[in-house]
DNA sequence: CATGAATGAGAGTTCATTCAT
DNA sequence: TATGAATGAACTCTCATTCAT
C-alpha cells in the first residue's frame, strides 16, 4: 500500500464487503484461532481475494481489532442481558449467573481464542478491560435499581462482584475441579454476593 | 523421529541436557512467549544443537508441556509462600494479597504468555487448574490453621476467595481501570473474605 | 485492453488529464523512482481514477516512456541554459560547468532514478542517447560560435567534452571520493577542454 | 531469524554451498537484473533450499553485497589487465582501450545491471565507487611507471582520464550515436590523453 | 549421542491490470 | 468516458523438523 491510506468504503456494496471479512475474519479466529487461520482463508470463507483485504484492512491484526471494535461486547463477559427490577437481590443475582452459564456455553471456543489474545496483545487487551468496565457499570446499575442506593464504594464492589460471578461461571461451565461442588459454590457465591450488597 | 521412541535419558550428562533444554526454553518462552521461540534460538541459548532437541523432545511443544510438569508451581498463581498462624484472619488476607502483588510483579511477561496458552493449550490449561487447585487446598489449609474449622464449604469458600484475591492482585498490578480506586478494592476485598470466614 | 487500441484524447479535457497523468506520474517516478511508484499512487496523485490509466496507456511503463518524451531535455544532461558569445573560451566552459552543477543538484533523486533506467530500459536508453546527441549538437554550436569554426572533427571532439563536463560535475556534486582535489579537477578538466578545443 | 545471527560457515561444504550461492546468484543478478530474479530462483540456480539462503544471508540484497564484495573489481570498470611498461605513452593509451573494449563487450548485461543498481542502492554505489578510485590509482601507477613522475595532480588527471576511457568504450562498445565517428572519437581521445600527461 | 546444515511448505503482503457499474 | 473495487499470481522470508555426517 506504501502511502496509499485504507480506503473507508462509500458504496455499499464496498460496506457491505468490508463487513464481510469482518464478519467471517472474526468467525474463523474465534473457531480456530488467530495464529491458526491465515488471509487466504479469511478471504476465501468471505468469498473474496486475498488482495482486497489489504484494500479494506491495514494488516491481517486490523481485521481482528475492527471485529472487537463490532463485537467485543459480545465475547467478552459475554452477559447479554442484565434483568432489572426484581423482587429481591438474591433473585436478580441468581439471574445475572444463569444468564452469564448459558452465554458462555455459547460461546466457547471464541471465548477461549479471545482470552487468549488477551495476554498476548495490547489492543485486544484494551477492547477486553474497556467491556470489562462497561459490564462493571451495568452491574453498578443495576443493584442500584434493585436497593442499593446506599451503599459505599458501590462501584469497586461491582467490580469485585463481576470477577466473583465471572470464576463462578467458568467453574460451572468448565467443570476443571473434580473435588469441587458446584452447586455450593454456586450457592455460597451467591450469599457473599449479596451480604456484600446489604452491608452498609 | 518415525518410529524411535523419545529417549528418557539415564546418563546423568544427557539428564543434564534434558534439564537445561526445559529451564533455559522455558525462560524464553516466559520472556518472549511460545510463538515468538524458535527451536534454533532455545538450542543455542540452552547450548546444544537443535538436533538434540528431537532426541529428549517430541516437538517444541513438548519443551513447554515438560516445563511446566516442572514449574508450573512457580509461574501460576505465583503465591509461592503462605503465612501460616496470624493474630487474627485480617492479617491473614493481608499478608496473602501482599505476597501474591509482589510476586505478580516479579513475573510479569511470564504470567502473561503463561495464561494465554491457558487459553489456547489443553495440556496447558490441565497445569493451570492443577495449580488452582493445589494453591486452593493451600488456602484451605491456612484458614483451617488460623480457627476455621468450622466452616461450611471451606474448600468451595477458598476457591472462591483464591478468585477474589487474584482479580485483586490484577486490578493492583495493572491498574487498568482509571474509574476504579484499589485500596478501596483491596479493603472491601479483605473485608468480603474476612466475612466470609467467620460466616457459621 | 484487449484488443482495443489506446486512445489518443481529442477532446481537450482528456488531453488535459493524459498530461496530467504524465506530469504527476513523472514527478513520482523522479522523486521515488519507478519501481517504488505505483500505478495507484500515480492515478491518486493525478487525481484520476486507476482503470482510467489504461485507457490513455499501454501499462505503467507507458507513462515513463510517454514522459520521456515530453521532459527527457529537462532531465538528462540537465544543462539547461548554454551561454552564447563570451570573451574566451575558459570562460565559456566554466560557465558550462557552473551551470551543470548547479542543475545537478536540482534534480539529484530524479536524475540518479533516470539514469538507473537508462540501464535497466532500452527505451529510456534510447531517450537518454539522443539527449546525449543533442546536448552535443548544442555544445558543438557553442563552441562555433565562440571561435572554433575551422576545428577538425569538432563533433567528435565535442562529444569528449560533454563526458569530461559530465564526469566533473558527478565529482562535484556527490563528493564520493575523498582523495580527490576537486577545485584541482575543475581546474585541470576545464584545461583539457580548452587546449582540445583550440588544438588545429 | 529472529535474535539468530547470519551463520558464518565453518565447515568447507557449507563455505561451497555459500559461495556457490553467492556465484549463482550473482550470475542471475547480472544476467537478468536485481528486481527480475527471485530468491526461489537463486536457491533452485545454486541447487539449494529457499530456506538455506537465509542461514547465510540477511535478505536477498545481502547476496548482492556478498557478490560486489567478491566480484565487484570483475565487473565495475573492467579493465581487467593494464600494461606495464611501454615504449611510449600512445601505447600505452592504446592498450587499455583495447582492453577495456574487450572486458565491456564480454559482460554488457552484467555491467548494465549493476551500473543501474548504482544509482539505486547507496551499497553498490559504494562499491562502484571504491572500485572507482582503485583503478584510478591503477591508472595512477601506469601513468608513473612510463615516466609521468614529474606531472603535477596527476591524480585528479588519472581520474578523468578514466572517465575519458570508460566514455570512449561505451561509445565503441555500443554505438548509439550514429552521427558521430568512433575511430575518431578513440583517435582523438588518445591524443587528448597523452597531451594531458605530458603538460608539465 | 550429537551436530547444525538443509528442507520446503506456508506465512503475510503487494500491485499491475481488469471489469462491473 | 470514468470509476475504483476486485483480482490473484508473485514476492520475500520463517521455522519446526529431518538427516547426513
Amino acid at each position: 500500500m506504501s502511502d496509499l491510506e485504507i480506503r473507508e468504503p462509500i458504496q455499499k456494496r464496498s460496506i457491505k464487503k468490508k463487513d464481510t471479512i469482518v464478519e467471517k475474519g472474526f468467525e474463523l479466529i474465534c473457531n480456530k484461532g488467530y495464529y491458526n487461520t491465515n488471509t487466504a482463508e479469511i478471504a476465501k470463507y468471505a468469498g473474496v481475494s486475498t488482495g482486497i483485504i489489504y484494500n479494506y484492512f491495514k494488516d491481517k491484526h486490523d481485521i481482528l481489532i475492527e471485529a472487537l471494535e463490532r463485537f467485543s461486547d459480545n465475547v467478552f463477559y459475554p452477559i447479554l442481558s442484565l434483568p432489572k427490577k426484581e423482587e429481591n437481590l438474591t433473585i436478580v443475582i441468581e439471574k445475572i449467573i444463569k444468564t452469564c452459564i448459558k452465554d458462555h456455553k455459547l460461546s466457547d471456543s471464541a471465548h477461549k481464542e479471545l482470552m487468549a489474545m488477551t495476554y498476548l496483545d495490547e489492543q485486544v487487551e484494551y477492547y477486553f478491560k474497556k467491556r470489562e468496565m462497561d459490564v462493571t457499570q451495568d452491574l453498578y446499575n443495576v443493584f442500584i435499581e434493585n436497593g442499593c442506593n446506599n451503599n459505599n464504594n458501590l462501584m469497586e464492589k461491582s467490580h469485585i462482584i463481576l470477577g466473583i460471578i465471572d470464576n463462578i461461571c467458568h467453574e460451572c461451565v468448565y467443570h476443571k475441579h473434580k473435588d469441587l461442588k458446584y452447586e455450593i459454590m454456586e450457592k455460597e457465591a451467591i450469599d457473599i454476593i449479596v451480604d456484600l450488597l446489604n452491608k452498609e
